[in-house]
DNA sequence: AATGATTCTGCGAATGATTCGCAAATTAAG
DNA sequence: CTTAATTTGCGAATCATTCGCAGAATCATT
């Protein structure tokens, strides 16, 4: 099994996500750190990146330009509320699904496994 | 304004699309159209989905492997419920929202002004 | 059904994000 | 401090998607 050494580049990689609370693209990341001088290769952005994804500790999402991005979110199934002013990611937790999966059956005789959602807004500080 | 002409390679590439009625990516529907013979060349096939998805006509999905496919559905606002045995697509009409919105703003202070969901299961046909 | 203006198509080349291979550097453990 | 295993960084390779451009198709008019 791999990723069991903790290294500096995999916390300075980390440490930005955490720092940050919005989505980030491999590039975005290797940039950010190159300012501060904290050089990391981006192929090292990039298997970290995936393998926090992995662990599940980041969730990834293609934006409109077809690049990756990432946030770092707790584990337990929740969704993310985006702000589309300053993109910062906030978890939401999901209770209606329940309604929707008996709708889902009645209606379309779909047994509903899995979904997806996202939100886009405007957050609190933003307004 | 682009996109007048109505040509045979986008009426193949529609008729693939309405036909299959599931998510294909532009490599999958290029093969589908070689197959009977139809040659419509790969650029044209992404062209045609570019048109189809700027026009509404259908809508777009990044897969797990990081390929764009697009499956064709109305134009009205709505979602998609996925058959994970056979791919095929179903629009689900979207009511649940309100009380999303409504538990965003109260808890979150977060404005909603748009979402995203998809639905993953087993639909009727498969069960 | 021939003309001309505009819009498509197909091809191959270019792009851009992501992945791979491998030698050198780091890490964990004895 | 040695050793064995994992990681890093680099450049090269890959893969989906986009571009540029010459020739072909479409549409509106005669």
């Amino acid at each position: 099994m791999r990723a069991q050494y903790s290294t500096k580049p995999r916390e300075q990689v980390s440490a930005i996500l955490k720092r940050e609370q919005r989505y980030l693209s491999a590039a975005e990341i290797h940039g950010l750190l190159r300012k501060s001088r904290q050089n990391v290769s981006l192929s090292t952005v990039y298997r970290t990146l995936d393998l926090l994804a992995g662990k599940g500790e980041a969730s990834a999402r293609v934006d409109a330009g077809g690049e990756t991005t990432y946030v770092v979110c707790d584990q337990t199934h929740h969704h993310h509320a985006v702000c589309r002013k300053c993109g910062k990611v906030q978890d939401v937790s999901c209770e209606a699904i329940e309604s929707v999966a008996s709708a889902l059956r009645t209606h379309h005789g779909f047994k509903l496994a899995d979904h997806e959602m996202q939100f886009f807004g405007t957050c609190g500080a933003c307004k």
